[in-house]
DNA sequence: AAAGCAAAGTTGACACTGTCAAGTTAACGT
DNA sequence: ACGTTAACTTGACAGTGTCAACTTTGCTTT
């Protein structure tokens, strides 16, 4: 391992990190339509092509992206989840809330984990999948355990109740990250009513 | 008006309303990636540059295929709520039903029309509000009706339940879509269960 | 009917993109 | 100390959206 301060002249030493890093900045600061390999290269001050030596194409480099955005999703899952103070309907609460915020907070990144653009036509890598499945099924986890404890009214299918809720709190997201709801104030009161839709005659 | 079964040498005739058509032909067939101006113009028979005196930028020709899209949802939205045989139960499902159909048959056009690239940054052109917001309104319009009749059990608040019910349907349509829901065959399933959740306590 | 003007369509050009091929540099294991 | 190989570079190509300047056509006005 190099010394990170000393500054290489040719080879970098720990270029595929800074790639991700930067690259991910970089969407956080103008959208992913200003992510190009060569800006990013340039960037880092780095040829052109030299990515290449790290990613197969573009495309995988926005795979390593939302490999990291998913462990991030994760961990915010996680963490309400283990929050032991809260009751069964708070977690629920908290999960949507969680869910909505951490999109709203990176707006960019969310759209780039969940878009066909690294889903579609088998485009995903395997370290993708491999970070983003866990997070997923982790969220099936939550809602067999909310559905064991009998905070939804409905038949025992904990697949299908988690597809359903995800779809919630995934289009509620999108709508307003793509620009179609426009009164980000509002996030809050929404989540709140999508809780009291799902849980009005909850026994919780 | 020019006779249109006659092949002009120079002036189209109606090259808007074409390459809107093929655009959308070609968006259906390839996906939006393969959506580029210049291939658009050389399959009509046209010079790159002529698309430029009907549209002001290619965001406005996808504006305009976007248009036609909502057309449609809104026209199916109303079959199915003017359709009097349905209880409101069934109404219900078939809006949930339909919607997501019609993602699902429509993916890249679906993915355009609720898609940043022409929502964000106020890149909207006046003519795709205008399409858009009528179809909007009327699912608060339904989902009012709906509650009025008292089929969620929950404060009387048309548009939160409404922005609610439409994240739903999106969130699980984009999923599908975007190619992280894979199994197509459960639609209908999930369509159901979404219904069972929301109702689980209605009256009706 | 002739003139003229605006709309519609053209070619050339520019800056930008992702990616390949071929060459160069430097680091590391034998 | 040497040679292999990974990391990095430059050159090149095909593709993109869009602008400016030019040509053709059709319609309106005199």
């Amino acid at each position: 391992m190099k010394d990170i301060n000393e500054k290489s002249t040719y080879h970098h030493g720990d270029l595929r990190e800074t790639l991700l890093v930067v690259a991910t900045k970089m969407l956080q600061e103008s959208g992913i339509k200003e992510v190009s390999l060569r800006k990013l290269a340039s960037r880092v001050g780095v040829s052109r092509t030299a990515p290449y030596h790290h990613f197969k194409d573009k495309n995988a480099l926005l795979c390593g992206m939302a490999e990291k955005g998913f462990e991030q999703l994760h961990q915010i899952n996680k963490n309400g989840y283990e929050d032991e103070e809260l009751s069964i309907r708070e977690h629920f609460y908290r999960f949507i809330h969680d869910y909505i915020q951490f999109a709203h907070n990176n707006p960019d990144l969310y759209e780039l984990m969940f878009g066909r653009t690294i889903w579609k036509d088998k485009s995903s890598t395997q370290e993708l999948r491999d970070s983003a499945y866990p997070c997923f099924q982790f969220q099936v986890a939550m809602t067999q355990e909310w559905q064991k404890k009998g905070l939804f009214n409905v038949d025992d299918n904990a697949l299908r109740a988690s597809q359903v809720l995800w779809g919630t709190v995934h289009g509620i997201a999108k709508l307003f990250i793509d620009g179609i709801y426009t009164d980000n104030s509002k996030i809050d009161e929404i989540c709140d009513y999508a809780v009291s839709m799902f849980l009005s005659n909850s026994k919780q």
